[in-house]
DNA sequence: GTTCTCTTTGAAAATAGATGTCAATTTAAA
DNA sequence: TTTAAATTGACATCTATTTTCAAAGAGAAC
């Protein structure tokens, strides 16, 4: 199943289907700037990019927590802002303090330590979140 | 340099003195208050383990601010609450869903890894935070 | 110790992000 | 269509944090 906006607008109509919950123009139109953001995006931005004016900080919010509580949607927090992205195969970030970029990784010999450490502790994990912070290749030349 | 109270608050003092700030009681008790909660508290428990009740909000995360832009203290979200700590050898965290526990860690692999893969992306890591989430030993057995 | 200047503080107001309330509107099943 | 229940926007409220400002305190120079 490839990550086309149609096959995400299904998926998110099957959520809205499971839970009782009704397919709304408003839904739609916020779905779409997550969508549209490609890789990450603030409560806030993503309000500020909404084409419908009329739509309130309020339906953001509620949309917001309800893709996140069902999962359609993961979240990070970067400088105190909570970031919203399409829940795809998991993976960490690794982000640029001068710049902002992030860029994302997935590397399976941390995940496997993760869980040796957590069982070592006798935690059973059920997620994590990692980020590195620095400075990316195109600002230490800035520095210069 | 033990970590005993009378050094760190040494510590403080120089700190103080190299941003000719002044040395105050409140700026002390907050200080001894960080230091009595042994691992971590959040700005709001600390507010309320203060002997002193005069002591003001403000001015408690004023000290936190400045603890942390100096990094004498480091910060960490849990449950969208920030918690402080004395910095300390740097480590990670693993923490239960389920009972609130936290407990830290170091594993030298994975730091290694984390350098590689930085540098991999031509980053050069100025910080990292680490945060695996699960059930703990003892929240596992309540469940049976 | 006293003086004096500059910093710090507490209280209260202000701000930002997020959530709750409720009447009016909209969805979608019948 | 009709209709009941869900959703929405506007606005109030809440929580965490920051700002403002007059009064109090710190500490260097005397």
């Amino acid at each position: 199943m490839e990550n086309s906006y149609k096959n995400i607008l299904e998926k998110f109509k099957k959520l809205l289907k499971k839970n009782e919950l009704k397919f709304t123009k408003q839904r739609e139109e916020i779905l779409e700037a997550i969508y549209n953001s490609k890789s990450h995006i603030s409560s806030e931005e993503l309000y500020h990019s909404l084409q419908n004016p009329k739509i309130g900080i309020a339906t953001v919010y509620r949309t917001l927590s309800l893709l996140e509580s069902e999962n359609f949607v993961t979240t990070f927090i970067n400088s105190g802002v909570k970031q919203y992205e399409l829940t795809k195969e998991h993976h960490d970030h690794i982000i640029c303090n001068k710049c902002g970029k992030i860029e994302e990784f997935l590397n399976p010999e941390i995940e496997m330590l993760q869980e040796k450490i957590a069982s070592s502790f006798g935690f059973k994990i059920t997620d994590h979140s990692l980020q590195m912070f620095g400075i990316c290749k195109e600002c230490q030349k800035d520095n210069l």
